[in-house]
DNA sequence: GTGAAAGCGCTAACAC
DNA sequence: GTGTTAGCGCTTTCAC
């Protein structure tokens, strides 16, 4: 209980009859010093805990070792990977990692952004919110920060950037469906807020265009990313007149959300609706059929962040790399030909 | 890009011909300032962009505004909530957080708290990896550094903790399972690694007790925590001549790979086995039917060990507490009696 | 090889 | 009211 008084450099130099400055060359093991001398300050300091003080080191040299991460949202299994990754990359450059979550909420991530400039931490990794403008993450570059965007690119902020080929995974989902026969395509996008769902939606407009069918309205639904919302959006798509065959869900909680919306009304996958999601997710396959869906090389994001972080933290001055990690198709169970057809284990898809 | 100086309390205090003094105590309010100095001096400070040096402010004074987190695995939905709520209260007071996983070791968890102690955090929450000794956990105590125990209790370790009643939560589950008329109830558990675990197994062993049945080690299977372990040991369990009628799982990992095994066994549920998990999930609900489980009130967790830090934090010496949380059971629809009885939509569970 | 001394940026007595 | 001064714990020339 007794707040022991810390053991300071001090402590020990006295202890081993030496200098400050003698004790803190044995320490760090730089400079000359004597290899007795060496010995017996390093083995004082043990007896007597000696455990050093990064913040004095700090104000004194450089900076703390701390690296700033700024998920969307720790709880989306896509950032808790992410962070995990990062964390067990960074833990071997000793560098301890700060996480707080922004909420995909700009005002936020400035706060967040902000304290980690007081903090004067090394380096940044941030999943950036929708927003027009974002001083914030200039000043960072501006102060020479490294900072690293990982999900979502930002146009004209000239800094490395680790995303996914979201327009591509899309168009290839969207390709599938149309290439088992299916024209009616539905979507559910998130009201555009995040560039990620833009681009989703892209690619959908893209492979329609692809195959010459026109955009229809009345087969893109708006939710936000919550299954309840997308269960509802799910439910105002196909009790429509003329309802679509198949369904294109941006995120993971859509698919979720979409699954729930098609049970309730007694449809069936993909017998009455064939359906891909983008983002691959535990729950794709438990359920019978498994769900086809676009996955991310989630794994990769984090790892390669990282590198690229610990590249400019080592000071180079490169041209800033964006990145564009290709998604994949991986086709199950839940896409087969409109109209009730055949099973289409092997179809097209 | 070009690295520009930061702006110094010097820099600030010659740009408004004051001594850095005043200059500090204009911009922290504090003490006697003329008021025309005090604006004088702010608006050449936000002129400048001054923004303090936190660590200089931490090496004068006391420590820097961060806390410690340890949970077992960030990606563990468990963890992730918790970590998303702890983030949500501190940043309220103005902390920021460190969070990096021991992954159950603890080894690395010694050395985060060792880089933890290093930093001088004002606090620390953590999820004890299990241990004969906790070292680490009394140097910080005796440092008295406010620390704050989750999930799993230390004997001997005179801290604050927040867990949740494991025992009482499984005996309730198991309780259900006999309700129904189960008597051959396996359970599949993690070789007692986890103090969690213990106790859940221990609950287990007590219901069987309250109702005169005796343990069968047939019946208890050890697994990691994991789905493919947990999916091969119930295929093991079931295989088995006279096999049980009723699971009980330790985790929602297992869960999962129970339903996977007895998918594989072509055993549905609750027509052929009754079953119940510890831990709500997402998947829980998914399922046809759903899954019965052993709630814990996750969402109380975090924001419960926070108060209790804030609370040491700010000095206080009450003697220790630890609140254990109640579980709760949620009877949806995978237990019904044994031999393929009626469909137990309202039975005793 | 080792010690003395000068700060890093900030705060807080204490003097004026 | 405001300035002077003395460090917090550490690193790092620069003498000896």
């Amino acid at each position: 209980m007794a707040p022991r008084k810390t053991v300071t450099l001090k402590d020990i130099a006295a202890a081993a009859n030496v200098s400050r400055a003698a004790a803190a060359r044995a320490l760090n093991g730089y400079g000359y010093v004597g290899a007795a001398t060496a010995e017996r300050v390093i083995e004082i300091a043990a007896q007597l805990g000696y455990r050093g003080n990064r913040v004095a080191q700090a104000l004194r040299g450089g900076q703390l070792p701390l690296v700033g991460f700024v998920p969307g949202d720790i709880q989306n299994p896509f950032f808790a990977q992410i962070a995990h990754d990062i964390d067990a990359q960074l833990r071997q450059s000793r560098q301890s990692l700060l996480i707080a979550s922004s909420a995909e909420s700009v005002a936020q991530e400035r706060d967040l952004i902000e304290s980690f400039r007081a903090l004067n931490v090394r380096g940044v990794i941030v999943a950036p919110a929708a927003s027009p403008t974002r001083p914030h993450l200039e000043a960072l570059l501006h102060e020479g920060v490294p900072l690293v965007l990982i999900d979502r690119a930002v146009e004209g902020l000239p800094c490395d950037c680790v995303s996914v080929d979201n327009a591509g995974g899309a168009r290839a989902a969207v390709g599938c469906l149309i290439a088992a026969g299916h024209r009616r395509v539905a979507v559910i996008h998130d009201d555009q807020r995040i560039v990620t769902a833009r681009d989703r939606l892209a690619g959908y407009a893209g492979a329609l265009a692809d195959h010459g069918i026109a955009l229809d309205a009345r087969l893109i639904a708006v939710a936000q990313s919550t299954v309840a919302q997308a269960t509802e959006a799910t439910i105002r798509l196909f009790r429509q007149p003329d309802p679509p065959t198949a369904l294109f869900t941006l995120d993971s909680l859509m698919t979720k959300g979409a699954l729930l919306g098609l049970r309730a009304l007694g449809l069936s996958v993909p017998r009455d609706v064939s359906l891909v999601g983008f983002d691959d997710f535990d729950l794709a396959t438990f359920t019978e059929p498994q769900i086809t869906v676009v996955a991310q090389p989630v794994a990769q994001i984090g790892p390669l962040a990282v590198r690229m972080l610990l590249e400019r933290m080592r000071g180079s001055t490169e041209p800033p790399r964006h990145v564009q990690l290709p998604t994949r198709l991986i086709r199950r169970g839940s896409v087969a030909p409109p109209g009730g057809g055949a099973a289409a284990t092997d179809s097209a898809c």
